[in-house]
DNA sequence: TTAACAATTGAACAACTATTCATGTGTTAG
DNA sequence: CTAACACATGAATAGTTGTTCAATTGTTAA
Protein backbone atom coordinates (compact mmCIF):
# COMPACT_ATOMS: atom_id res chain seq x y z
CA UNK A 1 0.00 0.00 0.00
CA UNK A 2 3.04 2.49 -0.37
CA UNK A 3 2.46 4.83 -3.14
CA UNK A 4 5.62 5.44 -5.22
CA UNK A 5 8.23 7.50 -3.41
CA UNK A 6 8.62 10.29 -5.60
CA UNK A 7 9.18 12.96 -3.24
CA UNK A 8 9.17 16.24 -5.41
CA UNK A 9 9.20 18.50 -2.38
CA UNK A 10 11.90 21.53 -1.97
CA UNK A 11 14.51 19.75 -0.96
CA UNK A 12 14.48 16.26 -1.38
CA UNK A 13 16.65 14.35 0.76
CA UNK A 14 17.67 10.79 1.15
CA UNK A 15 16.69 8.34 3.96
CA UNK A 16 19.72 8.49 5.22
CA UNK A 17 20.24 12.45 4.97
CA UNK A 18 17.20 12.94 7.05
CA UNK A 19 18.61 10.55 9.14
CA UNK A 20 21.57 12.66 10.00
CA UNK A 21 20.10 15.76 9.69
CA UNK A 22 17.72 14.88 12.44
CA UNK A 23 21.14 13.08 14.55
CA UNK A 24 22.39 17.24 14.24
CA UNK A 25 19.47 18.49 15.40
CA UNK A 26 19.40 16.18 18.24
CA UNK A 27 22.67 16.85 19.49
CA UNK A 28 21.78 20.51 19.77
CA UNK A 29 18.68 19.88 21.25
CA UNK A 30 19.97 19.85 24.60
CA UNK A 31 20.04 23.27 26.13
CA UNK A 32 23.50 22.00 28.09
CA UNK A 33 24.72 20.46 24.45
CA UNK A 34 23.41 23.71 22.68
CA UNK A 35 25.27 26.36 24.97
CA UNK A 36 28.91 23.87 24.71
CA UNK A 37 28.77 23.77 21.26
CA UNK A 38 27.79 27.92 20.87
CA UNK A 39 30.92 28.13 23.41
CA UNK A 40 33.50 26.62 20.56
CA UNK A 41 32.03 28.39 17.74
CA UNK A 42 34.74 30.71 17.04
CA UNK A 43 37.43 29.26 18.42
CA UNK A 44 39.36 26.47 20.61
CA UNK A 45 38.18 26.74 24.53
CA UNK A 46 39.40 23.93 26.75
CA UNK A 47 36.93 21.75 28.98
CA UNK A 48 37.24 23.68 31.79
CA UNK A 49 36.79 27.04 30.82
CA UNK A 50 34.05 25.47 29.06
CA UNK A 51 32.47 24.26 31.97
CA UNK A 52 33.70 27.46 34.84
CA UNK A 53 31.93 29.66 31.97
CA UNK A 54 28.78 27.68 31.54
CA UNK A 55 28.43 26.98 35.60
CA UNK A 56 28.49 22.80 34.20
CA UNK A 57 30.97 20.31 35.98
CA UNK A 58 33.40 19.27 33.88
CA UNK A 59 32.26 15.92 34.54
CA UNK A 60 28.78 16.21 32.46
CA UNK A 61 30.88 18.61 29.75
CA UNK A 62 32.95 15.64 28.90
CA UNK A 63 30.21 13.75 28.55
CA UNK A 64 28.36 16.33 26.45
CA UNK A 65 31.63 16.29 24.29
CA UNK A 66 31.96 13.13 23.37
CA UNK A 67 28.74 13.04 22.21
CA UNK A 68 29.51 16.32 19.72
CA UNK A 69 32.88 14.87 18.96
CA UNK A 70 31.04 11.82 17.70
CA UNK A 71 28.33 13.35 15.71
CA UNK A 72 31.23 15.44 14.19
CA UNK A 73 30.30 18.54 15.20
CA UNK A 74 33.29 19.95 17.58
CA UNK A 75 36.73 17.71 17.22
CA UNK A 76 39.57 17.89 20.28
CA UNK A 77 42.88 19.39 20.05
CA UNK A 78 45.24 18.30 23.08
CA UNK A 79 47.68 21.15 24.60
CA UNK A 80 49.98 19.71 27.35
CA UNK A 81 46.93 19.21 29.73
CA UNK A 82 44.39 21.05 28.78
CA UNK A 83 41.98 19.41 25.88
CA UNK A 84 40.80 22.57 23.20
CA UNK A 85 37.47 21.69 21.66
CA UNK A 86 36.17 23.61 18.30
CA UNK A 87 34.03 23.47 15.72
CA UNK A 88 34.82 20.13 13.80
CA UNK A 89 34.72 21.98 10.31
CA UNK A 90 34.31 25.35 8.76
CA UNK A 91 30.66 23.91 7.04
CA UNK A 92 29.80 23.26 10.70
CA UNK A 93 30.49 26.22 12.11
CA UNK A 94 28.60 28.20 9.13
CA UNK A 95 25.76 26.13 9.61
CA UNK A 96 25.70 26.70 13.06
CA UNK A 97 26.09 30.27 13.20
CA UNK A 98 23.40 30.72 10.15
CA UNK A 99 21.04 29.16 12.31
CA UNK A 100 21.58 30.68 15.42
CA UNK A 101 21.98 34.01 13.66
CA UNK A 102 18.85 33.29 11.67
CA UNK A 103 16.75 31.78 14.45
CA UNK A 104 17.99 34.79 16.67
CA UNK A 105 16.12 37.02 14.27
CA UNK A 106 13.23 34.57 13.82
CA UNK A 107 12.33 34.11 17.39
CA UNK A 108 9.43 36.28 19.53
CA UNK A 109 10.67 37.75 22.56
CA UNK A 110 9.58 38.32 25.94
CA UNK A 111 12.44 36.48 28.11
CA UNK A 112 14.38 37.34 30.22
CA UNK A 113 17.13 40.40 29.34
CA UNK B 1 45.26 31.16 32.83
CA UNK B 2 41.61 31.93 32.74
CA UNK B 3 41.01 34.23 30.04
CA UNK B 4 38.78 36.70 30.54
CA UNK B 5 35.35 35.86 29.17
CA UNK B 6 34.88 38.30 26.49
CA UNK B 7 31.57 37.86 24.53
CA UNK B 8 32.70 38.13 21.33
CA UNK B 9 30.66 35.98 19.67
CA UNK B 10 29.15 35.84 16.52
CA UNK B 11 25.45 35.96 17.51
CA UNK B 12 25.32 35.85 21.95
CA UNK B 13 21.86 34.70 22.75
CA UNK B 14 20.56 35.65 25.76
CA UNK B 15 19.53 32.08 27.90
CA UNK B 16 15.93 32.54 26.99
CA UNK B 17 16.96 32.06 23.60
CA UNK B 18 19.12 29.35 23.43
CA UNK B 19 16.95 27.59 25.14
CA UNK B 20 13.97 28.17 22.87
CA UNK B 21 16.68 27.37 20.15
CA UNK B 22 17.08 23.89 21.88
CA UNK B 23 14.02 23.23 21.84
CA UNK B 24 13.24 23.91 18.46
CA UNK B 25 15.92 21.39 17.77
CA UNK B 26 14.91 18.99 20.01
CA UNK B 27 11.71 18.61 17.95
CA UNK B 28 13.09 17.96 14.61
CA UNK B 29 15.61 15.57 16.57
CA UNK B 30 13.28 13.01 16.17
CA UNK B 31 13.50 11.20 12.65
CA UNK B 32 9.56 10.76 12.48
CA UNK B 33 9.10 14.44 13.34
CA UNK B 34 11.90 15.96 10.63
CA UNK B 35 10.23 14.31 7.90
CA UNK B 36 6.41 15.09 9.21
CA UNK B 37 7.81 18.71 9.15
CA UNK B 38 9.93 18.48 5.78
CA UNK B 39 6.74 17.19 4.21
CA UNK B 40 4.61 20.26 5.54
CA UNK B 41 7.11 22.49 4.11
CA UNK B 42 5.69 23.76 0.77
CA UNK B 43 1.94 23.24 1.63
CA UNK B 44 -0.62 22.29 3.89
CA UNK B 45 -0.73 18.13 4.03
CA UNK B 46 -3.64 16.85 5.49
CA UNK B 47 -3.07 14.30 8.58
CA UNK B 48 -3.79 11.27 6.92
CA UNK B 49 -1.67 12.00 3.56
CA UNK B 50 1.25 12.72 5.81
CA UNK B 51 0.88 9.25 7.54
CA UNK B 52 0.51 7.44 4.24
CA UNK B 53 3.25 8.91 2.71
CA UNK B 54 5.05 8.27 5.71
CA UNK B 55 4.20 5.09 6.59
CA UNK B 56 3.47 6.32 9.73
CA UNK B 57 0.32 5.35 11.96
CA UNK B 58 -2.17 8.61 12.36
CA UNK B 59 -2.23 8.16 15.40
CA UNK B 60 1.74 8.86 16.01
CA UNK B 61 1.93 11.41 13.27
CA UNK B 62 -0.75 13.09 15.32
CA UNK B 63 0.79 13.04 18.43
CA UNK B 64 3.73 14.37 16.62
CA UNK B 65 1.89 16.99 15.34
CA UNK B 66 0.41 18.17 18.27
CA UNK B 67 4.23 18.82 19.62
CA UNK B 68 5.22 20.03 16.46
CA UNK B 69 1.84 22.66 16.86
CA UNK B 70 2.52 23.49 20.43
CA UNK B 71 6.17 24.58 19.52
CA UNK B 72 4.83 26.77 16.97
CA UNK B 73 6.75 25.22 14.26
CA UNK B 74 3.49 23.99 11.83
CA UNK B 75 -0.20 25.01 12.13
CA UNK B 76 -3.30 23.52 11.83
CA UNK B 77 -6.18 24.35 9.81
CA UNK B 78 -9.45 22.38 9.34
CA UNK B 79 -11.34 22.03 6.18
CA UNK B 80 -14.16 19.86 6.62
CA UNK B 81 -13.57 16.23 7.95
CA UNK B 82 -9.43 17.02 7.32
CA UNK B 83 -6.79 18.94 9.10
CA UNK B 84 -3.98 20.34 6.75
CA UNK B 85 -0.91 21.39 8.23
CA UNK B 86 1.89 24.08 7.26
CA UNK B 87 4.42 26.15 8.37
CA UNK B 88 3.47 28.37 11.35
CA UNK B 89 4.70 31.32 9.86
CA UNK B 90 7.33 32.37 6.72
CA UNK B 91 10.00 32.68 8.76
CA UNK B 92 9.89 29.14 10.42
CA UNK B 93 9.36 27.61 6.88
CA UNK B 94 12.87 29.56 5.50
CA UNK B 95 14.88 28.64 8.29
CA UNK B 96 13.96 25.32 7.85
CA UNK B 97 14.53 24.81 4.57
CA UNK B 98 17.52 26.86 4.64
CA UNK B 99 19.40 24.69 7.31
CA UNK B 100 17.92 21.51 4.99
CA UNK B 101 19.40 23.04 2.08
CA UNK B 102 23.40 23.72 3.91
CA UNK B 103 22.86 20.78 5.47
CA UNK B 104 22.02 18.66 2.36
CA UNK B 105 25.26 19.93 0.75
CA UNK B 106 27.10 19.89 3.90
CA UNK B 107 26.72 15.98 4.77
CA UNK B 108 29.15 13.67 3.97
CA UNK B 109 27.98 11.19 1.92
CA UNK B 110 28.21 7.38 2.40
CA UNK B 111 24.11 6.48 2.98
CA UNK B 112 21.85 4.23 1.40
CA UNK B 113 20.69 5.87 -1.73
C1' DT C 1 59.53 9.28 42.24
C1' DT C 2 55.21 11.73 44.13
C1' DA C 3 51.68 15.18 43.85
C1' DA C 4 48.60 18.07 41.78
C1' DC C 5 45.98 19.21 37.79
C1' DA C 6 42.89 18.36 33.58
C1' DA C 7 39.99 15.50 31.44
C1' DT C 8 37.72 11.04 30.60
C1' DT C 9 35.05 7.15 31.85
C1' DG C 10 31.65 3.85 34.02
C1' DA C 11 27.92 2.91 36.80
C1' DA C 12 23.60 4.07 38.61
C1' DC C 13 19.32 6.55 38.59
C1' DA C 14 15.60 9.55 37.71
C1' DA C 15 13.31 11.77 34.15
C1' DC C 16 11.78 11.95 29.73
C1' DT C 17 10.08 10.21 25.18
C1' DA C 18 8.58 7.66 21.09
C1' DT C 19 5.41 4.29 19.90
C1' DT C 20 1.20 1.35 20.18
C1' DC C 21 -3.46 0.34 21.29
C1' DA C 22 -7.96 1.56 22.48
C1' DT C 23 -11.20 5.00 22.98
C1' DG C 24 -13.27 9.55 22.15
C1' DT C 25 -14.57 13.76 19.41
C1' DG C 26 -16.06 16.21 15.52
C1' DT C 27 -17.76 16.05 10.59
C1' DT C 28 -20.07 14.59 6.58
C1' DA C 29 -22.75 11.17 3.88
C1' DG C 30 -26.84 8.04 3.50
C1' DC D 1 -31.30 9.43 13.08
C1' DT D 2 -26.98 6.15 12.20
C1' DA D 3 -22.66 4.97 10.10
C1' DA D 4 -18.40 5.90 8.31
C1' DC D 5 -14.49 8.80 8.05
C1' DA D 6 -10.56 11.86 9.80
C1' DC D 7 -8.26 13.10 13.51
C1' DA D 8 -7.23 13.61 18.49
C1' DT D 9 -6.38 11.87 23.03
C1' DG D 10 -5.24 8.96 27.22
C1' DA D 11 -2.90 5.29 29.14
C1' DA D 12 0.67 2.01 29.26
C1' DT D 13 5.24 0.56 28.07
C1' DA D 14 9.81 -0.04 26.45
C1' DG D 15 13.61 2.47 25.32
C1' DT D 16 16.44 6.50 25.62
C1' DT D 17 18.97 10.19 27.96
C1' DG D 18 20.79 13.94 31.04
C1' DT D 19 23.01 14.29 35.32
C1' DT D 20 25.80 12.99 39.42
C1' DC D 21 29.33 10.59 41.89
C1' DA D 22 33.37 8.00 42.22
C1' DA D 23 37.28 6.17 40.13
C1' DT D 24 40.77 6.36 36.28
C1' DT D 25 43.91 7.99 32.74
C1' DG D 26 47.12 11.19 31.00
C1' DT D 27 50.23 15.30 31.76
C1' DT D 28 53.29 18.48 33.95
C1' DA D 29 55.69 20.48 38.10
C1' DA D 30 58.56 19.73 42.37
Amino acid sequence: MNAPHEETNTAPLSAGQTAELADMFRLMGDASRLRIVLACLDGPVAVGDIAARLGLSPSLVSHHLRLLRAGRILKATREGKQVFYAAADAHISRVVADMVAHVGETLRDGEIP
